[in-house]
DNA sequence: ATCCGATTGGACCGTATAGTCCAGTTGTGT
DNA sequence: ACACAACTGGACTATACGGTCCAATCGGAT
């Protein structure tokens, strides 16, 4: 019965809902955050909300698409260019000086999400699972691109140097928001930085 | 007022509903876990809860401690042998066929406790902070005794390197539990793994 | 046997939350 | 200008939750 607004008017309630929705479950998780909250900062109402989206789980899954879409897209551009050891270290850099600016705060909007729902929501497990392999996806793209231009050995598994860089980017995170400490993350690009490296001359 | 049972049923008491508190934790993540939940587990009343723990979250911080007593005393016993790369790699294969066996559901208990607490409960965030740092402090002393043998160079920055290695556990453990592919902490592993090893000669 | 603190059962309370309902308003196509 | 669907406001409901209270019971010390 609900989804799909038909006016422009309504486009706009629904993407006020889906975006207060969005920061408050990335601040606070999906089980702290109450629809009265989000119905207060979207200064929207309760049939608004309803108007637009079946139950609570069905918000949670727009969040989660909305996060995806966000962090996958703004991930794809920030790598378009990277063909270098050089860039792919700015963008560890960048990485890095976002968790600073933030102070550490969040995270990553996936992670937290699938840290929490993994468990509890099949179908949200699904789609974050469908997130995790699509950022992998990019990631493999870059050491793919590496690897043509001679910096990596030929017949290195980018597949699963992809899910490897990720796996750390991820931990890297949340022991950053865990212990308030960028350089947590830090370390462990810089790390994950220094095995790529080691994989350009055959054993 | 509350706290510190008195006598021998007390403190069993209060065991069994810190036990049942922990698994539910555990699999459910602690917004998602009522009281009366963990009384039905327990087999304990509420009035029991409330003579030994002051409030929900005074229940949280001693689940908290009990599973940084548990994962933190676990991996150090299983660690204390270690001092070769076979050693740590059987130690890795240990947390792969661990959590395989658990179909890749809870994933680390401390993590998911610090991706759900972090920014909503400061005294606890703080207590999962310490638990990380005991814990890369554990590995730290793996990697040391790896140097002392010559394994890894003089120079090498162990605590940096147990960062890394413990973010890396962390992150694979998170993608494993999104996937319920085991093969996500595999490769996180193996890749650490070398990474480690490639730190056997200078440059 | 008696006492007294430790412990226990469970009814009870206030509140916050997800979700429902319907009457009213807005806007668009004709 | 009319009709009709899209949209909105907000009161309302049922329930689940964290937390309180107090009378009853238990068990060791004297």
């Amino acid at each position: 019965m609900p989804e799909e607004p038909k006016t422009e008017r309504g486009r706009r309630t629904r993407e006020r809902i889906l975006a207060a929705a969005a920061g408050l479950i990335e601040r606070q998780g999906v089980e702290a955050t109450s629809l009265d909250q989000v119905l207060t900062e979207a200064q929207a109402s309760k049939s608004q909300l309803y108007h637009y989206f079946a139950d609570k789980q069905a918000l949670v899954r727009a969040v989660i698409a909305w996060q995806t879409a966000t962090v996958v897209d703004g991930t794809a551009e920030q790598l378009a260019g990277v063909d270098s050891w050089a860039g792919l270290d700015a963008w560890f850099d960048a990485l890095v000086a976002h968790q600073r600016s933030l102070d550490c705060h969040v995270g990553c909007p996936i992670g937290s999400l699938a840290a929490e729902l993994a468990d509890t929501d099949e179908p949200a497990r699904q789609d974050l699972a469908r997130a995790f392999d699509s950022w992998a996806a990019q990631l493999r793209a870059v050491l793919d691109r590496l690897r043509d231009r001679g910096l990596i050995r030929p017949e290195a598994d980018t597949a699963t140097l992809a899910q490897f860089t990720l796996a750390t980017i991820q931990g890297g995170l949340l022991l950053a928001k865990t212990t308030r400490d960028p350089q947590r993350l830090r370390a462990a690009l810089t790390a994950a930085g220094g095995y790529l490296r080691s994989l350009a001359s055959p054993p």
